[in-house]
RNA sequence: GCAGGGAUACCCGAGCUGGUCAAAGGGGCCGGACUUAAGCUCCGGUGCUAAUCGCUUCGUGGGUUCAAAUCCCACUCCCUGCACCA
């Protein structure tokens, strides 16, 4: 395949050539080392910073993507005078690598490695314009001795806990997961179901920052829909613990609510069936039998299909009975299915007559229903069959002070009677767990902890860190379980407290703990000595890494450890920032057309591509799908690369959607992107060629025009590429950059300065997102430092006179679209060839009565009130002959008709410069009649103000300033 | 059920701090120029009408306004996340 644009326009134009030009390039900014950046005071930093790879195989369209967006935004910051930290690693630890070992039989390290290698070419081969200085791999013990360091810190502050719980096990993974790592009771990684097992486990305390991780929300730049999911999944609510004694015993209920305004039509109260008090309260009793069989039926719920389970409320007395705190009143304990032993207390006040659910189970159960609130003040509840679960006014409390009190306040006051009793209390209950920290697998942090048998659990002494994972471990297919468990040379060691035998923890780390603050390393990757400098990480991470680029999934998990983390850092005293990440942009997806039955709504592999559905039977159709492997619609970075080029690949990603939307690959818009990137090459080579002929002198109006649109269009591309709306600022720099530049050759010759001067507008707004062809160009115009060690003033005001002539050109080309509309027509209603073109101005006393009204109405002149009564002071209205015209005229600028306000509102403060002096629509057209007449393949272009000449096709009477009537004969 | 985001012409997609919006840009399609021809490239067209007017259109229905794709209300459908969370 051969980079070759095959078609040449003009005389000696040089063929566009990536193939050639995108190594140059990359081997020159390597040995000139220009990303490289260090903390300078005196520059403005920028941390961009992409969610690094797990290096799992190659390249993908995904990674392509993401780092497309930041390697722009990088090179667009550096070029805008910062000082850029944009750094590159591989998540490297992690489960598929220790699969993959124990397929082929060798070792997690050399599978991640050399696929570490093949990611490393492809990111080269894209131009991307990493520091790799600060390269860093999670797996290597450089990088986590400080996993290990950290987390001693931790253990230090009360972070870590070792606790034997409930957790989730996947067994395809043959390891528990933390709760972020669960979806619909599912293994995030393998879909396999998850189950509950006790086990012993280390966990950090993420709870101690549910508030800060929920309020700091509100002050970072992250998408709603992220918000929205971390908020949700902190979860927190107010509310307050009740305590409800069971009779004839000791034993209190504690039941948390967010409604304790809702007490007292409490009619009964249920347990989760996991709750320990079922079992001393039911043990012995004729009740025993039927609660056994309900606990066993939810221990084993998540084998079952999870649908039918929540559809069925279930429950089982228990043969006790509670009192009401605030009443006495007896009410019967029952354990139900619907009560989640792990959320609040694991046990619920049910108010059927306020809560749905406890309605349902009331009625099912034949329990007692009480309504306590209204709806309206002042007035009995409504019998409707249904709860009112809205807020409402309190009624029935037996206890007048109580009735009438409505919401917030209802609530308080519950809250401060229970007080007062010691009977509960106002509390808030967080969704969010403690993050559990531990696998059992091999391909991850060991966790720095021995079990002596003697002293117990000791942390590793600092001075042994790291404990490095052996090597020389094999890895074979079919076996389960962690090999660091069962190698010797690991296991055994020597109590750092007491000296005598002791063995170490074989578990190992999540990885996304890794992840939790590589951003941080990367701030000083190669420190030796310390996880980071202190100073060097304030100075990268001040207010954050200003923008993080990477796809929503990682909306709760890594998002939410990684803040997480950065806090408690900060408690430790390593870093003064609390949020890592100050701008956050997750990037949609890249889809591909697949194979897709609308009957059974399956997308099918592309191997099925025009034929029958294996399901039933129906021709395929075609539908947009995520690219993956499993579908068989991926597109391979590299072969397209080979094809046309980085820079085109580059191109078409950031221009086939913004950064945030889904985009769609296609065989035929990537092509079409070649041909853009053939044609800017040609008229920058084209432009270059101009600029090197000192003989060109011309300085045409299109000149001026060309010169002042390019200062236009630099000055709005740097606000969109500032605001990472990279398809805008694409659609400016490659798109319309060169249509400026075809449409300025049309208007008349370009000077060798004018091009020279257009070049350096342009070069570097090509420069961000297709480097390799700026670069080169850059050259070619004879500048000796490369574009990516040059720095562009972004904030250049533009030229007081560019609203003028850009405002004259735009009438010019409003003209002659209004003259192609109605030819037609004209063509319908003459005889022959049309062979002119008359171009009638508005006569001067409309422009008189338009400038008139323009300066009124800044001063705010009312013209509904004396709008009229102006008028007839005028000297045209004296005119009887055109005394209409006058009035329609004037009607037509200030009041308007129906949908279409008055002209003297609709102008622009362009329009109105034109209007009062700035443009002899006459002269001005004359000048250009030449190119009027060959845009619209006419001979003539006459020009004249409306009754200068005849009134051809009665247009005088249309024409108003800057919409001259318009006439073909 | 709760939360977040959507619905714009043949398709994708901008606009959505109300008027300059029949609605940017791209793709597709149609026509023209160039070419022996196809391709490439360039120019023009692409709601209905019409010598520049006018009419209808931005999920459905209603409302506010002199004026609504844009603001408000209700509804329908789609996507995403969470979910017997008390």
């Amino acid at each position: 395949m051969h980079l070759r644009c095959t078609c040449m326009r003009g005389n000696g134009m040089k063929e566009y050539q990536p193939a050639s030009i995108e190594p140059k390039w990359q081997v020159a900014w390597n040995e000139n080392s220009v990303f490289d950046s260090d903390v300078d005071e005196n520059k403005p930093k920028f941390y961009c910073l992409e969610m690094f790879p797990y290096p799992s195989g190659k390249m993908h369209m995904g990674h392509v993507r993401n780092y497309s967006i930041g390697d722009s935004m990088a090179r667009f910051r550096r070029l805008a005078g910062y000082n850029v930290l944009y750094p590159m690693g591989y998540d490297s630890f992690g489960l598929p690598a220790e699969n993959a070992a124990r397929k082929i039989g060798g070792h997690p390290h050399d599978v991640t490695w050399s696929n570490i290698e093949s990611i490393r070419t492809d990111l080269n081969r894209m131009g991307f314009s990493y520091d790799w200085r600060r390269e860093l791999a999670t797996s290597n013990s450089t990088y986590y001795h400080w996993n290990q360091w950290i987390f001693l810190k931790f253990y230090e502050m009360g972070l870590v806990v070792r606790r034997t719980a409930p957790t989730n096990w996947c067994d395809s993974c043959d390891t528990v997961l933390a709760n972020e790592q669960v979806k619909n009771n599912r293994c995030w990684r393998c879909a396999d179901e998850v189950r509950q097992k006790y086990f012993p486990s280390w966990w950090l305390k993420m709870t101690n920052y549910a508030d800060e991780l929920l309020d700091e929300l509100d002050n970072i730049e992250f998408p709603e829909n992220v918000k929205a999911m971390q908020r949700n999944w902190i979860g927190r609510s107010h509310g307050a613990d009740i305590c409800f004694s069971v009779i004839e015993s000791d034993e209190i209920i504690k039941v948390f609510t967010t409604r304790p305004d809702t007490i007292f039509g409490v009619t009964f109260v249920t347990l989760a069936p996991e709750h320990t008090l079922c079992e001393t309260l039911v043990t012995g009793t004729e009740y025993e039998a039927d609660y056994r069989e309900l606990a066993d039926e939810c221990a084993r719920m998540s084998e079952f299909d999870r649908i039918n389970m929540l559809k069925e409320k279930k429950g089982v007395f228990l043969g006790r009975y509670a009192t009401n705190p605030l009443t006495g009143k007896e009410l019967p304990i029952y354990a139900g299915n619907f009560v989640v032993g792990s959320y609040g207390t694991g046990a619920v006040m049910a108010v059927p007559g306020h809560d749905q659910r406890d309605h349902d189970f009331a009625k099912k159960y034949d329990i007692q229903i009480v309504q306590v609130l209204s709806e309206e003040e002042g007035k009995e509840p409504k019998v409707t069959g249904r709860a009112f679960e809205g807020l409402g006014w309190m009624v029935n409390s037996g206890q007048p002070r109580f009735d009438g009190l409505y919401g917030e306040e209802a609530k308080s006051a519950i809250i401060e009677e229970l007080k007062s009793k010691g009977m509960g209390g106002g509390t808030t209950q967080y969704r969010l767990k403690d993050w559990l920290l531990s696998r059992q697998r091999f391909w991850g942090t060991p966790i720095p902890f021995i079990h002596c048998n003697e002293c117990g659990m000791i942390p590793v002494p600092e001075n042994d860190l790291p404990i490095e994972l052996p090597l020389e471990v094999v890895f074979t297919e079919g076996e389960s379980g962690n090999p660091l468990a069962s190698h010797e040379g690991f296991v055994n060691t020597n109590c750092p407290k007491c000296g005598s035998p002791a063995k170490r923890e074989t578990d190992t780390m999540d990885t996304f703990y890794d992840s939790s603050w590589y951003f941080l390393r990367f701030t000083d990757a190669q420190n030796q000595s310390a996880p980071f400098n202190k100073s060097k990480a304030d100075y990268w991470m001040e207010n954050g890494v200003d923008l993080y680029i990477g796809g929503i999934e990682h909306a709760v998990m890594h998002l939410l450890y990684a803040r997480f983390f950065t806090k408690a850092l900060r408690d430790a005293g390593l870093n003064d920032v609390s949020e890592p990440f100050s701008r956050l942009v997750c990037q949609g997806m890249v889809n591909a057309p697949t194979p897709y039955c609308t009957e059974c709504n399956v997308e099918h592999h592309v191997d099925l591509d025009g034929q029958q559905c294996p399901l039933c039977d129906n021709k395929l159709g075609s539908r947009s799908a995520k690219m993956s492997k499993s579908l068989g619609n991926t597109v391979s970075p590299e072969i397209m690369i080979e094809k046309y080029g980085a820079d085109t690949v580059r191109l078409f990603i950031l221009f086939g959607a913004n950064p945030e939307a889904g985009m769609e690959w296609s065989d035929s818009a990537i092509d079409s992107n070649f041909k853009q990137m053939n044609s800017i090459y040609g008229a920058l080579i084209q432009a270059i060629e101009i600029a090197e002929d000192p003989s060109l002198k011309s300085n045409s109006s299109g000149e001026k025009w060309l010169l002042a649109r390019a200062r236009l269009n630099s000055k709005n591309w740097a606000e969109y590429m500032t605001n990472v709306s990279l398809r805008d600022g694409v659609m400016l720099s490659h798109f319309e950059m060169l249509s400026d530049w075809q449409w300025a050759q049309r208007r008349g010759e370009i000077s060798c300065d004018g091009a020279m001067q257009f070049l350096k507008i342009w070069v570097p707004m090509l420069y961000p997102t297709t480097p390799h062809l700026a670069e080169e160009i850059w050259e070619l115009m004879g500048n000796n430092l490369m574009l990516a060690q040059t720095n562009m003033d972004m904030d250049s005001e533009k030229d007081d006179g560019d609203r003028i002539i850009l405002s004259r050109e735009e009438y010019l080309r409003k003209v002659i679209d209004r003259a192609r509309s109605v030819r037609e027509l004209a063509e319908r209603h003459t005889e022959g060839e049309l062979s002119k073109v008359i171009i009638q101005t508005a006569q001067e006393w409309k422009i008189n009565l338009a400038t008139s009204a323009i300066s009124m109405l800044q001063d705010g002149f009312d013209f509904k009130e004396g709008g009229n009564k102006f008028l007839h002071t005028q000297p045209c209205f004296q005119n009887e002959d055109i005394r209409a015209e006058v009035m329609q005229y004037w009607r037509s600028i200030v009041i308007g008709q129906k949908k279409r306000r008055g002209r003297i509102y609709t102008w622009g403060m362009r329009e109105n410069d034109l209007i009062s002096g700035e443009l002899e629509e006459v002269s001005f057209l004359k000048e250009n009649s030449q190119f009027i007449a060959d845009a619209l393949g006419v001979p003539i272009v006459d020009v004249y103000q409306a009754g200068d000449g005849e009134d051809i096709a009665g247009k005088a009477r249309n024409s108003i300033p800057l919409e001259p009537g318009i006439a073909w004969q």
